[in-house]
DNA sequence: GGCAGTATAGGAAATACTCCAATACCGGAG
DNA sequence: CTCCGGTATTGGAGTATTTCCTATACTGCC
């Protein structure tokens, strides 16, 4: 048998898209990073478990400086202060590009898709 | 005007697809990595621009190590040395492995792309 | 001979990503 | 009251990934 633990072709990350991922879940209303992380965490094509925390602070924060999402401190509730983001001008309509990407990606991978179909699948249904 | 173009959302780079692109071409018959490289550079998904050389070698060289492929020179044709790369059993195990992951990659696109799409295209008809 | 195209390969920098730790605030258990 | 767990943000460091640039070499053409 073949350790395929190690190989990519498990799909542990398909970490490029938690970029648009942050877009959609803010363009659904302002949130904080934590949110949005919990939020991302529970969206099909995650798996189910949440990204890196790390990692989202990190995209949110450039993600402001590009000018993408806007950012506020909110105080009202108690608990620590929660830094709140939200959807700038620029980063909706980096949503809408992110929407023609998506379809590129998703036709680019049908396409590989119908030919790995064609070319594993042509006899192998011992 | 916005300058998307250090931006992700204009999808310059899908390149974890690479892999099981390679797979997919390999599969359709033996090939050295020139002509892997011209082969995806061909498929839809990666915009007609073929994909970095250096970075197709160095990928069929690890998955020559991880036993997907094997390799032999072919010097039959004039020209420099050609490494002719085959799929190995394990390589068509990985890539009908990769047939299930673009499936879940297409379906959480597919999941992204509706909510994009009603985060976004809520109101802009114009 | 020099140049362009085919073909492979490696170094080094840049980028991306993950893991781990630190800080801080709140509420509840002991 | 003190410690612990959950919420919330952030930084450091190490690793993995990608790209860019360069070197080598062979062939055919001008």
């Amino acid at each position: 048998m073949l350790e395929l633990v190690n190989c990519p072709c498990t799909g542990a990350t398909l970490d490029r898209l938690i970029q648009p991922a942050i877009l959609v879940v803010l363009a659904e209303g302002p949130l904080h990073g934590y949110r949005v992380a919990e939020r991302i965490g529970e969206m099909p094509g995650f798996g189910g478990q949440k990204p890196d925390a790390s990692g989202i602070y990190r995209f949110l924060k450039s993600m402001e400086q590009k000018g993408l999402v806007v950012s506020s401190w909110d105080l009202s509730d108690s608990g620590p202060a929660k830094k709140c983001y939200q959807l700038a001008p620029e980063g909706k309509e980096c949503l809408e590009h992110w929407i023609k990407t998506l379809e590129a990606y998703r036709h680019g991978i049908t396409e590989l898709l119908r030919a790995a179909r064609k070319a594993a699948g042509g006899r192998h249904e011992s």
